[in-house]
DNA sequence: TTTGTTTCTGTAACCGGTTACCAACTAGCT
DNA sequence: AGCTAGTTGGTAACCGGTTACAGAAACAAA
């Protein structure tokens, strides 16, 4: 292991000096510096960024806290800070609470001396106790979460909204009697989206309350709203499923049971999941650009991160956009512009 | 921001007292220990992990070095290593190439003095290269590579006999003239699943040249032999391509074309991405349980920063599983144990 | 009381870099 | 030559922890 002392002794100076030639410092007559660099290249020396960021006061690393790696989800939101934090030549540090929130404050302590900001999405913490583990000075971006009372920069994507405009263009379309199928109680997405097809039922089809199966986002639980729908004779023309997981399920178990989509009932989703479009016929969904979550995310911490101060946009919601597709008769097949791109590497 | 000498200070201890009582040692009295701790309490004192790795000389971080972050196949691998890592309160440290074998490099070397070892997957960088820029004092586990000539260990997948196993299927379906999609050419995935394809074709049907196909992974250019195939009469009863997003552009294009899968031409994929199962019809595929490359490979490494020797087991190459669905007509819709799994916190 | 042993605590060096501050040297000028 | 201004490079302190070593305190034995 070279260290920047031996590397001043082949180039005999002083690690100062030596210090200052690989930083690149103008202090420095040409033929030093050319001489601690060659004693650089003979001794194959890397600087110990370790030791680097302890003076510095900068590790040029961001860590990154999310609930569970498992699905596109996240692995789109860490390309999408991974896009921006390569940019800028920062590391990523990921840590995983494993969806206990009790490993939420682990995670967070862990990460001090070890990065110079934090992107942390944590869904299912209560905003009070979120602000105990959190420590101030480090800057903070949050991700997916409204951070509401606590004054932390977010990034959150506008369910309510969302779930609103899928339930007007289901009426739109022509359905009376549209069935929602919630996702997990505790979850705030889950929630803002109960609540947009809820008003929207109410101020535009003038339902006060309309038919509300449980679901917990897993396709299983797509696949039981099905059952209950069919052996219930419940009466509908549309489901609106809070995740396209619970339609993908939905969809499966009613081709099973001969009901015709969108023919007998229309089945639109939100996500945008890349199954979606690739589904028989292809699922109607919100759009939510999930890398633009991390990335917006990234951006904001690195504004942080320069001593910018971010003013209106320290709060950024960002608006999934509707996609009509087959199973709400929208569109048949794949879509020529609706190609997935090129998967690198991927083998 | 308080550090250890504040804590010292308001318990009235020494520094070397102090960081011995937080650290759980022994030599410490029962009331020193608490009162250090109270301390602790007190001021919000969260130990540095950068200065306390540069004195351990341990950083409890490994890297991981993925050419790319896009797609599924890289999330499950950076779920397996989590997986293992998290059980051994181990960090991740993501570094991401970018496609640019030449920043590979850099990205080893950004890791110096950052992590205790590394998980490195560089499916296109020369072997001779690679060893150049690798730490021989950093312990190093490659991902999907097979070190060959570099004494490093590694775990694969078994391509070659997956390919030749696939194309064996496919000839015992009943199919004469099977026709391969390629991968890459320069990636060695793709070099193995053809060789694999062509060995069994030349040991099983006696076909010394069978028809290969050029292609990139990329679902269009699965399309694009779809064309070829159909366009240029070639002709065919079977297709096996090199990975399922080729397969899926392929049954897309075909479908458009009116072909019937699998009534008029077989199909099969390599991967088992989660999309196959829910293909109409399902594609049949060789299964590879990526997250398995992930915590395998972590395991390995772990052993090797305990001391361990790997012995044997320092080339681990993994089997891929054949899966038969109903694009080679083995069965038909989603399979009552394919259902995906449930997906945490999935909105 | 003195000595030996054990147990606890403090001092200071160290991990591997960065950098403030100062000394030495060069060059330019009177 | 003598003096100042401007460079260049060295010494040493520092980042925030850990830990070897030594010294102090407590207690038992002689």
């Amino acid at each position: 292991m070279t260290t920047l002392r031996d590397v001043a002794r082949e180039a005999g100076v002083s690690v100062a000096t030596a210090s200052r030639a690989i930083n690149g410092h103008s202090n420095v007559t040409a033929p030093t510096k050319a001489a601690v660099l060659a004693a650089v290249k003979k001794l194959n020396f890397v600087p110990h960024s370790g030791a680097r960021s302890l003076t510095r006061r900068k590790t040029d690393t961001v860590g990154v806290i999310l609930p569970d790696l498992f699905g596109e989800f996240f692995s789109e939101i860490i390309r999408g800070i991974d896009l921006v934090a390569h940019e800028s030549g920062m590391h990523l540090l990921l840590g995983n609470m494993h969806g206990s929130t009790h490993e939420t404050a682990a995670a967070i302590a862990a990460m001090r001396g070890r990065v110079d900001g934090l992107l942390v999405m944590p869904p299912d913490v209560k905003p009070e106790l979120l602000s105990g583990y959190l420590d101030p000075a480090l800057p903070t971006v949050l991700l997916n979460y409204d951070a509401g009372s606590l004054d932390l920069p977010f990034v959150a994507v506008d369910n309510y909204h969302g779930a609103y405009a899928m339930t007007e263009a289901l009426l739109e379309r022509g359905a009376r009697q549209v069935v929602h199928i919630a996702g997990p109680k505790h979850n705030r997405d889950a929630r803002d989206r109960q609540r947009g097809f809820a008003d929207a039922m109410a101020k535009i089809a003038k339902v006060r309350s309309p038919a509300i199966l449980p679901g917990d986002f897993s396709e299983e639980s797509g696949a039981q709203a099905a059952r209950l729908l069919v052996q219930g004779r419940l009466p509908a023309d549309a489901v609106f499923a809070a995740n396209d997981q619970m339609a993908v399920g939905l969809i499966a178990e009613l081709a099973g049971s001969g009901v015709s989509v969108p023919g007998d009932i229309m089945v639109a989703g939100f996500d945008d999941i890349p199954l979606a479009r690739h589904l028989n016929p292809s699922l109607s969904t919100m759009q939510v650009k999930i890398d633009r979550l991390g990335s917006t995310a990234m951006m904001m911490l690195l504004r942080i991160l320069r001593g910018e101060t971010l003013g209106a946009t320290s709060a950024t919601i960002l608006t999934p956009t509707l996609v009509a597709r087959g199973t709400t008769g929208g569109a048949v097949g794949v879509a020529a512009n609706e190609k997935t791109p090129v998967v690198g590497a991927r083998p």
